[in-house]
DNA sequence: GAATAGGGTGTAAGCGGTTGCTGAAACGAA
DNA sequence: TTCGTTTCAGCAACCGCTTACACCCTATTC
């Protein structure tokens, strides 16, 4: 059916050994030779098979990325920057959705990752320790995004400092009643969320100001949890002026529960997230922007080093890489004094 | 190293070929038989080794998606509904990310793909007969997903009617200067946008109301874009008075810019999308709404029917699946008569 | 000019499964 | 009892490529 090696070795007159050489660029192939395989396997359009490679030579040319969502901003970003990288390296990107890392997270079982990947992108790992030696245990290089864990290589944002950054932000535009909208209940969810948090609470106790229980909801990182978590904060005998949301989609949720009670965003009620979604600009929404998608492009550039070296040596680069970030100020949190004169005029 | 099928076969006390059999669920295996060696096999927690089962086989047990783009909320819930089907069925899921259908799509080179999957799921396949053909050529079960060709098995609303109803809907509402916000300037881009097109010339000419180029503004199908296009529409003399953007996210775009000018969404001028995005509703933006996730999820099963069956039955379901959408009217077209009384109260 | 060092190529043994074919039992039916 | 039929299992030939090793031949080196 399809060309093998066989039949370009045949054609070109030489073994299959030099045609397997010859096409992977391998030493000790005469130019002229390699010259003439490759004419020949393009002229037969001959392309290698790809299990047969694989069996043969014990690697797969694949990486997995494995997140909790594919669907929602964050992971899809993430997903994004990670394939932008392999575009240009014929790695092939195989992609597992495992759900919430408070619920029905799993690294997926081992058979179906054994012998099928040569590397793994853990794309916002649970923090929590069973996870950690699931992972490890298949013994292949791991890259973490969104969160670390000690003795992998990660690329992430200092979210403790995020967090700290958006609530002193909150703090220096003179709040103090200051909630905030974070993901579970219990911290057995993923670190990101609980480092925010800390943060938080770093910037409360700097500025003096006590952490209150009550001001603190759960939106479990999304639009509509975020609106719940706000609408229980406005429930409160003396609600909160400003909050600090995890993130840019429990954010716009909490701005969807202020518009629902005749609040304004950074008028009535403070809001402030973390993500730098493509949205909140349209939203108006202040946030801590991370580069989603350079964190997925690092993690991958990362791993692709590791699978480049000596498995002996890749203990070596168990490096967390901590990207910077920025505070974008928008209406959510200092309002323009004045609505914009009406520019356009429209008559119907 | 790892454990191989003969290591079972000689701990279980058989040969290989009836590990293989009973492994895999084939007949003509004594019930005895298989429980020992399923049992044999769970205790040394043996897996089968991917490449080499492929290669025996000739079955790669993996399917790819094709995607103009990973990080756009559409893709990445098609996305994610194709990972759902899959999740239960041991097949892996390949990625691909080939960019705007008007511009640098390209069905990923033969190279990328042979003996790579056994099917693929294509999203958006750009309207040019060229990259039907590629993609054809290759041999393979297809599925097509938010997009129809001849012959070709397919998923996806009637984009005509969407058109057709959003436009409808404008009219119904009163108003009778409409534009529209679509794609590219030329029709080279992909099917649904040329589609939803032809519905709004539809609508319009069946209420007697004239197209009028000047109308037209190009998004790209990004949240800027529209904003660019809506911009453009605001500075006619006789601007518009609703506006039907071929997507949500156009439509966002649309509605910031309608901030950006000092105009209000639904009161000063009406704006429907199409899609259903998950921040349509906190946008109040009305739309014509698609089941997303579920196109994936059906294009998906379809695939895998296909796969199931004999390769010389498959000519038989090149069938163009339509899925009905849902007309969700919200305040970017029928504004609330009031705004809603101010029900918290928040002090600072 | 012999010894040594490589470069260039071929041979062939895997890699770890799948599967067509063969054969031995077991089971009925005649 | 004998002769099909089935059922169950094993043999062994692949699947198409990679790579250790052997070999030959041309340069160097002394």
């Amino acid at each position: 059916m399809a060309i093998t090696i066989r039949d370009v070795a045949d054609a070109a007159g030489v073994s299959t050994a030099t045609v397997s050489r010859a096409l992977r660029g391998l030493p000790h192939v005469d130019p002229q030779t390699r010259a003439k395989v490759e004419k020949v396997a393009r002229e037969m359009d001959y392309v290698v098979s790809p299990s047969a490679s694989r069996l043969a030579s014990g690697r797969t040319g694949t990486i997995a990325v494995i997140a909790p969502f594919i669907a929602r901003w964050f992971f899809a970003t993430v997903l994004s920057g990670v394939e932008s990288v392999l575009q240009s390296s014929d790695i092939d990107l195989l992609v597992f959705e495992v759900g919430d890392p408070a619920t029905t997270y799993r690294v997926p079982p081992e058979q179906r990752l054994r012998g099928r990947v040569d590397g793994l992108l853990v794309v916002s790992l649970p923090s929590d320790e069973a996870a950690v030696a699931d992972l490890l245990s298949l013994g292949l290089p791991v890259s973490l995004i969104g969160s670390a864990a000690p003795g992998v290589p990660s690329v992430s944002i200092d979210d403790v400092a995020a967090g700290r950054v958006a609530t002193q932000h909150l703090i220096n535009t003179g709040h103090e009643r200051i909630g905030i909208i974070t993901g579970q209940p219990n911290p057995t969810g993923f670190t990101p969320a609980e480092d925010r948090r800390r943060g938080y609470r770093t910037a409360l106790d700097e500025a003096g100001l006590a952490f209150r229980p009550e001001f603190e909801g759960h939106g479990y990182f999304t639009v509509a949890g975020g609106e719940q978590a706000m609408t229980g904060l406005l429930a409160l005998r003396q609600p909160p002026t400003a909050v600090f949301a995890a993130s840019d989609e429990m954010g716009f949720g909490a701005i969807r529960a202020l518009q629902r009670h005749g609040l304004r965003p950074g008028h009535d009620v403070a809001v402030i997230g973390v993500d730098g979604h493509d949205l909140s600009d349209l939203l108006d929404l202040s946030t801590v922007v991370q580069p989603v998608r350079d964190l997925g492009r690092m993690a991958t550039e990362s791993l692709l080093a590791q699978l480049r070296m000596p498995s002996a040596d890749r203990g070596q680069i168990a490096h967390a890489t901590n990207v910077p970030t920025t505070l974008v100020v928008r209406g959510s949190t200092v309002p323009s004094a004045e609505m914009p004169l009406r520019r356009g005029h429209v008559t119907r």
